[in-house]
DNA sequence: TTCCTGTATTTTGTATTCAGAATTCATAAT
DNA sequence: ATTATGAATTCTGAATACAAAATACAGGAA
């Protein structure tokens, strides 16, 4: 048995990023830290410490003798999220070596085309969706742009809930994962990551549509 | 006058910053809190407070029991965080208004002319190089960007003082700004932005001969 | 002498306490 | 009726207290 033994914090903040997911707050209204540590079951200093974390990572934001809030989904900022990941991932695509990508590039397409079920649950969708990016980036040489991305995504998955279950989004995420793959096999990397750019493009404006006070500042 | 009440964990940081740029903090070393929390003024929790989100940035590592420590150099990080920011600064300038760009090119110009003398005290050199960079981002609308940008710059700082007080390295760095914004003078963006990746990457090496433990891991 | 082991000390991680700010509610004046 | 004012309450921000882990050190055995 492996006897793990981590911070308080960290195992807060992976289950606050959970509720998050799961749609457990409210986004815009204050959350009570005393009421939290005791749902969680742990004391206010640890969580503050989670809170302040995520807090630096632009999931919540924190005005002074008010304390956190997840904040507002802005259209905006969605945009602005999706303009950095789409940098970043086509960025680790052109630091992979072309070797390494030509060798990912069967599976990713495996995995594309195996797409889930309409019916499958939001979740589920998520995760595949998930899993392809990952596999796309499992080679890169560059850990701290790696670690930046996770980040960044965790900021972002309140807004990737509003799109969940629409079907002819997903078919088209679905196809454009195919053509990055395809791009890959064929050992044309400009292609790839431009296509790869155009899918977080297309992300963003399939949901800002759907955004409440998309374009605007959201609030 | 103007009162601010901001929260000490932000102070403490900027503190923090501060004392790193001046080269306070023998890095590797695990940092005593209640030494540091005394001599700040300030008690444990708002220090820890301020380590955290440092931590968070990839400026302080955390280990279990052992609490924090500046991360040691390693080229290979270095050259990480390098190819992070040509790429964000390279995006932040494509997501800038052209007309913006050419407006602000005549000021980058003689901001780039105008580097300081050699005699000039490094953090002076230094500083007039975070000016230039600023001025050149100034007007991108991608807000999360500039705050990552920041960031990750933070987490460079104690690299550059490696590289300061090398004539020849400055010269060329004035002279590669000047070329930038000739480009950009020139309404020529897309040659910019490849000069500006350049910039970073020349910078990269300019360092990693002088880094100890260049290219391995560090230590 | 060197290496191991057990104890003392230091230092972190977490809980609790305290002080002050923000909010809410009630009351009074216009 | 509405708005302003002030007290009471709630909650955050910071300090202190406590427990457990890590380190340092001393003593003993090989």
């Amino acid at each position: 048995m492996a006897i793990q033994r981590r911070p308080l914090r960290e195992q807060i903040r992976e289950e606050l990023l959970l509720r998050l997911d799961r749609g457990d707050f409210a986004a815009g209204k204050d959350l009570n830290e005393v009421a939290l540590a005791t749902e969680l079951g742990v004391s206010r200093t640890p969580l503050r410490e989670a809170l302040i974390t995520l807090a630096g990572e632009g999931i919540l934001e924190s005005n002074q003798g008010r304390g956190f809030r997840f904040a507002p989904v802005s259209g905006k900022e969605f945009g602005d999220l999706c303009e950095i990941v789409a940098g970043l991932e086509a960025l680790a695509v052109e630091l992979t070596a072309p070797d390494d990508l030509l060798a990912l590039a069967p599976d990713l397409l495996r995995l594309a085309q195996g797409f889930p079920d309409r019916i499958a649950a939001q979740q589920e969708i998520e995760i595949h969706d998930d899993e392809w990016h990952d596999l796309l980036l499992s080679k890169c040489p560059n850990e701290r742009l790696l670690d930046l991305l996770t980040s960044v995504k965790a900021g972002m998955r309140r807004y990737t809930h509003l799109i969940a279950g629409e079907d002819a989004l997903l078919e088209r995420e679905a196809e454009e994962h195919c053509r990055i793959a395809e791009h890959l096999a064929a050992g044309d990397i400009p292609a790839a990551t431009a296509a790869l750019r155009d899918n977080w493009v297309d992300g963003m404006e399939r949901m800002t549509s759907r955004i409440p006070g998309a374009g605007a500042d959201g609030g």
